[in-house]
DNA sequence: CATATGATGGACT
DNA sequence: GTCCATCATATGG
């Protein structure tokens, strides 16, 4: 168990999203600890991705994703929030969705964060991991490294499925999702 | 200030 | 599968 280091990050999108599955993010919040598997991800391009918010070059809306690899990379879609790490490059505009965890530790937190009972409800979804973890814009800016958020790596053998990524108005034909084959806690 | 736009979630058929 | 409430942002007058 040990933390991911920067370089981990400074790679293609697709690789990161890749890697990531399997691995846990953990958040401490007021001495407890918070812990869920990655479990689904997704990958994001600059200017060559019409689904990215930095297909447009570099606005107020889309700035994060253009700093240093391992930055989280936070962005608001119909009221939720959306937990990123930008990969690649500096100034490169790649980063990795995640879009649903396995919850491992702090259940009665998150379902507190969540108002929800049932576990699958918990962190199935992009926007639904963000209330449980409570990350807003406000508490969660800055280098991924210097947070109480951390990824702790995992020697689970992963079974890897791929394909089209979900709600986007155009996306690319390349396959960019990622999640764990048969693990129900992936969002549908 | 007014309006449009979602990398969504939840309720419903 | 379909429908739509919701609101942080962006953009235009």
């Amino acid at each position: 168990m040990k933390k991911l280091n920067p370089e981990f990050y400074a790679r293609d999108a697709e690789e990161v999203a890749k890697d990531l599955l399997g691995n846990y993010l953990v958040r401490e919040i007021n001495g407890k600890i918070l812990k869920g598997k990655i479990v689904e991800t997704e990958a994001y391009y600059g200017y060559k991705d019409p689904a990215s918010r930095a297909y447009k070059g570099k606005t107020n809306l889309s700035e994060g994703m253009w700093s240093k690899p391992g930055t989280i990379f936070i962005y608001n879609v119909h009221n939720h929030w959306m937990l990123n790490f930008v990969t690649g490059k500096e100034n490169e505009a790649q980063a990795v969705l995640i879009r649903a965890l396995e919850p491992i530790e702090g259940v009665d937190l998150m379902k507190q964060y969540r108002c929800k009972d049932k576990l699958k409800d918990l962190c199935s979804g992009p926007g639904k991991l963000t209330r449980a973890f409570k990350i807003t814009k406000e508490e969660f800016h800055g280098n991924l490294a210097n947070l109480d958020l951390v990824i702790i790596r995992s020697k689970e053998i992963k079974n890897i499925e791929t394909s089209h990524r979900i709600g986007v108005t155009r996306d690319l034909p390349k396959h960019l999702r990622f999640f764990i084959k048969n693990n129900e806690f992936v969002s549908k």
